[in-house]
DNA sequence: GGTAAATGCTAAATCGATTCAGCACCCAGC
DNA sequence: GCTGGGTGCTGAATCGATTTAGCATTTACC
């Protein structure tokens, strides 16, 4: 039941050696004179006894702790959230580092006690990840303690992963673009002059400025653009029905997130519309239901598991070079844009 | 830039004693004899440093680390393993624990490689969770570490946590049943003679056992039971089409998860029918989408966030009994299911 | 006044590792 | 025979806390 932990002074005694011997040799240290003969008993006594090292007091005196702290402001809401922990985690377990989790729903005073908390456990770095990027302020961190915003920005000299909007909004115009879209294009979710002064954030401002960008570099320009503050579904649906009852013709909608597309495709199929044959629908993100609609969602997907993995890998990295790291954004093409 | 951590010793210089009397003052021990002179000064001394414990130090000594070991399976890809995390993390805070995170795939050898990583670090307890419930072997763990299971089950003598899908699988009957529906109910996800050897996993039995004690109870029976193992929109939509193209005119169906109905959603509308005025639907999880789909898909929730703060709990609280812990099913009532 | 008990505090051991300085032995070389 | 240098290993300090035993000093009581 109460099954002793084996220490290093039990492998050491097994060995017939001190424990000096034993941590040297499993530490694999280069320079040590000690035997052959020695190194076989260690190793063999450490297997017998199943002996692992205990972290917590190997980190008091070399301050390493093979743990990473990710503070998220959310975990469970969107899937964007559990693909950057699992992308962090696939990249810890690569590097025999683990992770503690906090989530602070965004509230300073809970960041502040998620951080404290992690720093009391002596974790090695700091993954700081927000859902929908924005710009934090990073406590000052004591002693060697790195930190990777993921998916926020903050003052240049930090290290921050970031989706590649920009290159996602272009690549989201070129889609319809090279399949023949030049006109009845709507853009869905924002209106550059509604929403002049609002702040959204700091992604969604790349994505249309990519998207803003490819559309003047072909000549294009949307027929109108809807704006809706919250990207549900519901609200997609009332857009394209408004838009619909006036009697406009659209034939390709640029929606600034899946659920904003889900809702299209709903007012679309109520008013006879067939998507892609009517209508043309590209779309951001890559949600779980770009792939359950009829016909599948050709999206630009967020890269969450890669820039996850990215954060940690940079904060592992000692070498890392500060500023923006962006992850480009996969097109994933399904079937809602028709080749004219 | 690299500010040394503030220790005990610092605190007890600071106050004029000793880190024994500073240490005891801290830890509010009770017996102990220190004047209230003491306790001022260290106590003041401990704010104005802003002191903080060192964790990996104090657990060295008291083999307590205020920390819980949450091993998933899955960590990414449903809501319900993010939902199980975030009602993990909100009780582990209001208990002033921290949360180290493992995802293994259902490998066994990463399950192993987890567990060892997490004792190494002294975890006081570890969540073991499933993402699609079924049996485990829990592996022997040394000393004191607790283990609960989360929607899985091992031999008695363990304690686990489970949604009620008896109490579940009886409620989306009665929605059924309460709403006038008799005739024409339809099954869709499993097929009683069919699959009658196969093993799906504890949760999706008892979901049945409930359906069918409660179908039983009021005297009903289902028109028919369309089976197909995976459970995502694609087949809903097949098996719905199938059944419609064989000219049958279902008036309720009953879906074994949200997709599954997603995806009859998609088959009936194709057809003209309507929900929920031609058909009524109930089905099972509350996913995302039963909120995303026209009109609203009733359904009965699976209590993700409960169900995990319901194990870190039974984890803490050393007393909790053994067995199966049951967290009620939600009914989430929204506008697919006609009354009659 | 002398002893006992209470009071207020500290020294030192301990947890399990790492790491540095240095001890004991052997052999070579003059 | 004595010095010097290599070999192979160990003792002890250390990290930052907790905890036990016990040391001074004061107070209480006869």
């Amino acid at each position: 039941m109460t099954t002793k932990r084996v220490t290093l002074a039990d492998v050491a005694r097994r060995a017939g050696l001190s424990s000096s011997a034993a941590s040297m040799i499993l530490n694999g240290r280069p320079d040590t004179r000690l035997s052959q003969d020695a190194h076989d008993r260690v190793t063999r006594a450490a297997a017998e006894l199943g002996y692992r090292p205990n972290v917590a007091a190997r980190s008091l005196r070399v301050d390493k702790t093979q743990t990473i702290g990710f503070i998220s402001d959310t975990v469970a809401t969107t899937r964007f959230a559990s693909g950057l922990i699992k992308g962090a985690l696939a990249a810890a377990e690569q590097a025999e580092h683990v992770i503690l989790l906090a989530e602070t729903g965004g509230d300073p005073v809970r960041e502040a006690e998620a951080i404290a908390a992690l720093l009391d456990r002596q974790v090695d770095g700091i993954v700081f990840a927000t859902m929908r990027s924005r710009e934090v302020e990073v406590p000052t961190l004591p002693g060697n303690t790195r930190v990777v915003l993921l998916n926020a920005i903050s003052d240049p000299h930090t290290t921050s992963v970031l989706p590649d909007e920009e290159q996602g909004g272009r690549a989201a115009v070129a889609l319809l673009a090279d399949a023949g879209h030049r006109e009845g294009i709507v853009l869905l979710g924002h209106n550059a002059v509604e929403e002049r002064d609002l702040f959204r954030s700091t992604t969604v401002a790349r994505r249309l400025a990519g998207i803003r960008a490819e559309m003047q570099d072909r000549g294009l320009s949307f027929m109108s653009e809807e704006s809706v503050w919250d990207w549900v579904p519901h609200n997609g649906y009332a857009l394209v029905e408004a838009l619909l009852a006036d009697g406009a013709q659209p034939r390709a909608l640029l929606c600034l997130n899946d659920p904003l597309a889900f809702g299209a495709y709903q007012a679309l199929t109520e008013h006879g519309l067939r998507v892609p044959d009517d209508v043309s629908i590209v779309s951001f993100d890559n949600d779980e239901i770009a792939s359950y609609l009829r016909p599948g969602l050709t999206t630009i997907a967020l890269p969450h598991e890669e820039m996850g993995a990215r954060a940690v890998e940079l904060l592992l990295d000692g070498t890392a070079a500060q500023g923006e790291h962006l992850v480009q954004m996969p097109v994933v093409v399904r079937d809602s844009i028709r080749q004219l």
